[in-house]
DNA sequence: CTTGGCACTCGCGTCGCGGGAGTGCCAGGC
DNA sequence: GCCTGGCACTCCCGCGACGCGAGTGCCAAG
């Protein structure tokens, strides 16, 4: 019965102190929320909630802001996903269907995000590790250099460029491309690296590609099972790269303007971590299987350093394995069932999207 | 002799306010730079100085600060371009050598010219115009969809996803890869667009690539030759979307920080326009050709909504006709000379590479 | 357990007041 | 004619005082 009140009374403190970021005090509270009490009730509430450590005032005689905590009983057991106007999904669906390729996808779902949610947007590649190979081609930039380009099933593209230490003529180059795509055409990412493997092992022999490679005079380093030893590594580091793909997409910085904080202490900081691909991909975390929303509120993220921020990511992606990451950073004062809300959204119709195309 | 000594004074006024960020005042002049006068020359110096709207003081009895008008004399009167350290030529070379592919040499110069500079760097992918076509690939991904990738010379491959009205055997597919590829391997980019036109002419008679194209129930699209046509056409705007390549990428918006303006007036404004890539074009704006650098200080540039701002460019590539730009974009009170060097240098080591790689 | 009352605390904006840096001008010297 | 030292003046900036107002904690009564 109180106990229930004290939760309304954090709730109410957490909704205005989002909206009016200012610390909120228990006359406002009681006027602009309807519950049935007075302020001095209000009053031994937030005490309450204080001991708790749900709550904590910047200085005596000022209002109460919510702490971590607060926000994480606010998030776990006040909040649901405030569910997007129909208008809002409308949006979403057009927005997206326009993409014409992944990268694409991936462009519009990062930009959209930072738009629905006002906050730094943070979208990783799709991870396709259930794509399988559709076709290797080969060609001879010069004599010496070959391009190797991976074409995917899901439409994905990698590209590598390897120097070899023979020049190469064309009906090499061609014999080539026939042995490796008959090694590699049809299969999954993992089961194409056996594959190569054992071709580079059949023809390979004796010849690793270490460091030095094209430096010894040897014989056994200017036969045609050289250069495919090397070829099919290359294609093997690609293969794996992109089973495992890292890349990743931040849009909205505009949005850590409206943090509020200073410039120093936030700002900069924030901006110099989002231009490193690692701690971007700390900041995601491990991709959370089965439509939940993960919410990690400021020193319970990978950004200890960062306090203040809170992230809000979900997984998405094709099946249960084909999972990648997607989410937004702000601060810790958000509005989080709205901003919940719009991550699954645009997870959601990221992954049907991908569907479809892929 | 005196109209020497004024602009020495300007000089100094120019260094010292990059400097100290502070007004410089006629005292700390004379003591910091050894022009062998007292303040009181100086002063008048300033005055004139003032009078052609060189310099300017924010209010009466503060010290100066350039104008706009004072940093463009300036730069293009008292600033040489400073030389850089062997040290730093050799990192930037050994930085940029690691790259392994334009991808890839791509982000390391915008990386790079920001580290040097510690200021936001803008690289724009180089334009390839003469660049020749090696390879063109077709891969059905369902028998009504196809993956068209597209393999230039200088190792940039460009994908297009192609929708189809009629179901493709393998056959069909390989004829059309056989066709295309006659058509277009080893023609520059413009005489490829041109062969494709011709083979479209000759295939897809009567089939013009209209936004409903696939709707039409007509037998004449269900053709070979329509296919062709389609395959042909996305050809065409691949092609062309690549020899006037728009893609353009940022880093070191972190050093904004570093402007020392408020959050509101020059911050979210500066991050929000550098998520434009069409603000971006017009940031970087002509490429300059032969060897100079570009510097539009203040209202002089594309952003004149945002004064306080000044614009380094220049242009790199390969030939005189391959030519994309790259820069940045920092405060007006930069070091001009040093920031010069910089740009200038990166431009020239990523225009090797690309030649070298090329 | 709730409520109204009351004294208390403390942040914040305003105001006024030097201190100091820098200027402009002037008269004298080279 | 140009440079220089001196001098009065202007104005920013930092600092402390002050009062207001919002908000609290506590207490006694309902």
């Amino acid at each position: 019965m109180v106990e229930e009140r004290r939760l309304a009374v954090l709730r109410a403190i957490v909704e205005d102190y989002v909206s009016t970021e200012e610390p909120v005090g228990s006359k406002a509270l009681v006027e602009r929320h309807g519950l049935g009490v007075s302020p001095a009730t209000v009053r031994n509430d937030m005490a309450q909630l204080e001991e708790e450590g749900l709550i904590h005032q910047p200085h005596t005689s000022a209002g109460r802001i919510p702490t971590d905590k607060g926000y994480r009983v606010f998030v776990d057991r006040l909040a649901g996903v405030k569910p997007m106007s129909s208008a809002e999904k409308r949006a979403i669906s057009t927005f997206l269907e326009g993409a014409v390729d992944v990268d694409d996808t991936v462009r519009r779902s990062v930009r959209l995000l930072s738009q629905l949610t006002h906050h730094v947007a943070v979208v990783q590649y799709p991870i396709l590790s259930n794509s399988t190979v559709r076709h290797v081609e080969v060609v001879a930039m010069t004599p010496r250099r070959l391009l190797v380009v991976l074409i995917l099933s899901n439409g994905r593209v990698e590209q590598r460029l390897v120097e070899v230490d023979r020049d190469l003529d064309d009906d090499a180059v061609a014999d080539l491309r026939t042995q490796v795509n008959r090694a590699v055409v049809g299969e999954r990412l993992t089961a194409a690296a056996d594959g190569l493997a054992a071709l580079r092992a059949a023809s390979g022999e004796g010849r690793d590609a270490g460091p030095d490679r094209g430096l010894e005079p040897g014989a056994a380093t200017t036969d045609a099972a050289g250069v495919t030893a090397d070829v099919v590594g290359v294609l093997v580091d690609a293969l794996a790269d992109h089973a495992a793909d890292q890349r990743v997409v931040v849009a909205g910085t505009a949005n850590l303007a409206r943090f509020g904080e200073g410039i120093d202490t936030v700002l900069r900081p924030m901006l110099e971590a989002l231009e490193e691909q690692v701690v971007l991909l700390k900041l995601l975390g491990e991709a959370t299987t089965g439509g939940g929303v993960t919410v990690r509120i400021g020193a319970e993220g990978p950004l200890e350093e960062l306090s203040g921020t809170s992230v809000v990511t979900t997984g998405y992606g094709v099946g249960p394995d084909a999972l990648a990451t997607l989410g937004i950073v702000g601060p810790t004062r958000m509005d989080y069932p709205g901003t919940m809300a719009a991550v699954r959204a645009v997870a959601r119709y990221m992954s049907r999207i991908l569907d479809e195309n892929g």
